[in-house]
DNA sequence: GCACAATCAAGAGCACTGCTCTTGCTTTGG
DNA sequence: CCAAAGCAAGAGCAGTGCTCTTGATTGTGC
């Protein structure tokens, strides 16, 4: 039969699905710390041993979960620029922003995973780096549209900063004035500040409500990585 | 004698800093989820059981260091402060700011441990708040003296989001303007996400000399609160 | 000064973990 | 059709956090 060696391996990536599923379960439930490798297996059925055949260990499934935690953020990501691919560079800068947001606060554990401290011992393995760049990578297309249409306020960048905002430039977007790409990647990081200090409860009793904040601090990036953000006002004084 | 029970107390706290100490060294040398309670009774030359009378959990003793952090952190950035204290504000806070950056490169571990991913179980007892309010405080108090002095630059705020600025200026900060509060909060929250991303490896591979991009990017900041930068410029196009 | 009470170290033990190795059974491909 | 590969299961090892019990040491009120 042809579909019998098809059947095995079906079978065989069926099961590690499963097993993803129920290990994302355990995830979401108790936190990357109390994720189980036996509690996995008694789930499902199996007994431990036999899931090392899927993964073997504990640390490569927990490297499958990051990169598809990756995925599932850049997608959610990739959707909300979709929708509001028809507005302003800033309205499609603060989409993306709030769909990163709304992805972590739905799910926390997942989302300190990847933009958490890492976890056990491990060091990312290389396989994750394309899954993280998605959603960098989309925040400089908007960049890049808004620059190319009709331009971007650009900041003077002091002399010992040149050689390496030409550095950046270079490598992630030859297309876009240095000056551009080096607030971009300072934004980029600062957009993660923001959504870790609301994840991770450094915002309880300090900011109420989050959404207003954070939809504002996000219009605030935007407008400094040079798009031009509705209302948002010049400074006074 | 009067050192009789001083003496048990005394040895009661030089165990458990030694605890703490050998923790610390376990925590570096392998990260917070590979620190193990027998291990560091193992180095210390007593039984695991021991240790439970001086920490009643392992998530008891991980609290102690999260405190311990959380005040090491608060004096560096203090300390740092302290040297810059008559020069402009602006200075002032990039100082702060790299000290922040700096302290969390010579302990990544460490760092991790308050600003990466809660760790295990746990939810943060409350036990931690003031230790972990000291940067923030300190920042505020840095731009509370150049409001004062001869005020600082000032964003508008839609109409959705004063009444939240409100609130945050009268608990932080009741002799500043709810503008300049909003603004403070987010850049607080941002300069942990350029750390955080230097830190935790985001960086690697996008930017080589992490140093001057984080001064400038710091100097940003300062600028987005409104305290002067030196050479920050103006925007251009 | 002494007995009582509190404090402490130590050991044994429980339930759990990640992981390895060996034993058999089923499926697959030549 | 038969050897080879894939797979589940079980036993077992070393390690973990934590509890309970047993003795010894220490500090304090009578």
């Amino acid at each position: 039969m042809s579909t019998a060696q098809g059947a095995r391996a079906r079978a065989r990536t069926e099961v590690a699905a499963a097993i993803k599923d129920e290990a994302r379960r355990q995830l979401a439930a108790e936190g990357a710390a109390k994720l189980s490798l036996r509690a996995v297996a008694r789930e499902l059925g199996m007994v431990s041993s036999a899931l090392y055949r899927y993964f073997p260990s504990r640390d490569e499934l927990l490297t499958a979960l990051i990169i598809d935690a990756y995925d599932s953020l850049g997608e959610a990501a990739e959707a909300a620029y979709a929708k509001v691919s028809g507005e302003s560079p800033a309205r499609q800068w603060v989409a993306v922003c709030e769909a990163v947001r709304e992805w972590a606060l739905a799910r926390p554990h997942e989302y300190a995973l990847i933009y958490g401290s890492p976890v056990p011992g491990y060091t990312a393995p290389s396989t994750t780096v394309p899954a993280a760049a998605r959603v960098g990578l989309l925040l400089i297309g908007i960049v890049r549209d808004a620059y190319r249409d009709k331009g971007v306020a650009q900041w003077k960048l002091p002399a010992e900063l040149q050689p390496e905002a030409r550095r950046m430039a270079e490598d992630l977007a030859p297309d876009l004035p240095p000056e551009v790409v080096v607030v971009l990647i300072g934004a980029w990081a600062q957009l993660f500040g923001l959504v870790n200090f609301e994840v991770f409860g450094q915002f309880n009793r300090v900011v109420e409500d989050r959404g207003t904040f954070f939809r504002h601090a996000a219009g605030q990036l935007a407008h400094h990585v040079g798009l031009v953000y509705p209302q948002s006002g010049a400074k006074e004084r």
